[in-house]
DNA sequence: TGGTAAACGAGACGGTACGTCACGTCTTCGC
DNA sequence: GCGAAGACGTGACGTACCGTCTCGTTTACCA
């Protein structure tokens, strides 16, 4: 019966989690800053999310995915692959974006619950896009049968963070010479 | 004559830095914490070191490098492989161990700076070590010759990291999985 | 056509601030709390009463006033004047009295124009009764042509006051005492 | 051995709550502005004060007491007891020793046990005072030997913080006739 | 007897102050 | 003269109420 919650508090304290953090680090963000920025009371902040982290992570699932938006999926895999991680590296030129990810790994090495909850969310579509499509490789005959897209997927998952918590974009060369070693890896 | 630096202060706050991490994430340690289990003044801690992170650096340096310290150099390289990705995945068994990595990353990716010098000097003991084994099995005819040592270097340890991050160890199966395709990935 | 105002919402109100106060001072009355006791929305008080000291008003106007309802009247005027002090003593006795008393004297410390109206009319019947019985006492050649009965009135309430605030009810003995001296000094 | 708490800090407290009562209502004054206006921080004076009240009972502590400075011991009871209530009324015409008797009125109203240790100190010089006095005045046969000497600086007190919390300071005619009646009441 | 408008409960909202905690700096004194 | 002890100003923490503002729901009057 009463007031319903406002969207709009909701959503100015997820866009001020998103602007503090294109300009600290995820430490320096602080309750008071969002509540002021987001010309919105702690109160209203404490009533809806338990700490800052859960905005962080809500931040994060109402936001682009860093890392998982692009999902290519040519005859291609080869290239596929390549593209996936071009725009990795290229996304990681964004220093928003790299503030983000690192947003993200610093809550995780806080308080690993909620991590891999987020983790698990904002990995699952790069999960499902590896397993679809080297399925679809498999059949037909590129890959060998026992290959395991999980671990594929969690290597390409590492290899971004990595490269985003230390700010080293992998580098096109780089991006060959990993394709082509996990290609060989996992082909038929 | 000024009173030299007391080394016995010094190793009672990385001591106490070790000891709080085994309990509490890096976040949640305190400079004012650290000086009482120490049994320091907080003075003494701010003269010797600029910042909290910088501790942790210091008893990291001085400690056993979390994944770091088995660098198994037989004749068979499959089975190196294998040996560190499971001496790192047992480490990862020890809360301690995790923590301590847990604080590495939480501290790079606040101060990514401080982070990478800090990466630098726990990852080169890896790094060479790749370099080193990779190297003798290209001697020997195993690897291709275009192999990049740093490249496979970073991927193991951005693996190590993750899995580190998230508490979830490398399976023994995924660890077999992982070499084998590795192997495949550089083999001559 | 609209529905009037609630009286049970009224006396609810009017109880909880009376019960609120048998348990707290009344600078811990909140009217959160009052509007909780009473099972009244907070919108519904401020909707009645500009602020917690006119509820604090409304009750008391309500209830009984602290050392008001006893004003004997008998043809001996020694005897009144202990009856009244005694009764006044007696009700200090009760924790609940002596609350709202204090929280009258809070009310007026914090906002001496509402206190002023309050003491007007808690104090009023006390001033008439003293008016009264002195002039009856005059008529009967007892006490002095020039007594000023708002004088007296005002100094036995002043020590009722005094005695409320700092939880010390006047002592048979000193009422005795007091009466006496009084009676000396108003007598004829 | 460390450092001794800083006597400036306690000063600039004490003077910013006389200050602060000077303006508002005890109940308006906070600790937040109270360390704003004493340019101390909040932390100080939550180490050295348990509450507000305890900064008000050391402010009047060392302040001057309302009504407890004009003691006079003339040979003359009469004029001696006009010359304290005429100082007491004069005192109550300035508004911030008004102000300052209110929040000792406010403070025992809100917390009996505290107000009852700051009246027993800040009455004290008046009993003795009365007791005084009144005991040289028996000596010279002016008043009765069974006079109590408690009861009736009770008494005054009783009407100088009445007045002071009404914001009604007694009229000199009022005074005299107080006087006159207390004499009257008292004398031998 | 059904419409309607105010009063109601519930509670979300932007605020202010609370009392606590840790920060990094400083001052004092003892070893 | 280093180091412990700890006071200091600063500022964020998370909580409690403030007084205002919607929300639907309820209820007494009037048409």
């Amino acid at each position: 019966m009463p007031r319903p919650r406002s969207e709009k508090a909701r959503q100015a304290v997820l866009s001020a989690m998103r602007r503090a953090l294109a300009e600290d680090s995820y430490a320096a963000v602080t309750i008071e800053g969002l509540a002021a920025e987001a010309e919105v009371s702690k109160q209203t902040i404490y009533r809806w999310w338990p700490s800052k982290a859960a905005i962080l992570g809500e931040a994060l699932l109402e936001g682009e995915l860093p890392g998982a938006d692009a999902l290519p999926m040519t005859d291609d895999l080869a290239s596929d692959l390549r593209a996936w991680f071009t725009a990795v590296s290229d996304q990681q030129g964004d220093s928003a974006s790299v503030e983000l990810a690192r947003a993200l790994i610093a809550v995780t090495a806080t308080d690993p619950e909620l991590g891999a909850q987020l983790n698990e969310r904002l990995a699952a579509p790069v999960r499902t896009w590896v397993a679809t499509r080297l399925g679809l490789a498999r059949e037909a005959g590129d890959v060998r049968d026992d290959v395991d897209a999980d671990a594929i997927a969690d290597q390409f998952i590492a290899m971004a963070s990595y490269a985003a918590l230390l700010g080293k974009p992998l580098s096109a060369d780089r991006i060959d010479h990993t394709v082509d070693a996990i290609l060989r890896g996992i082909g038929a």
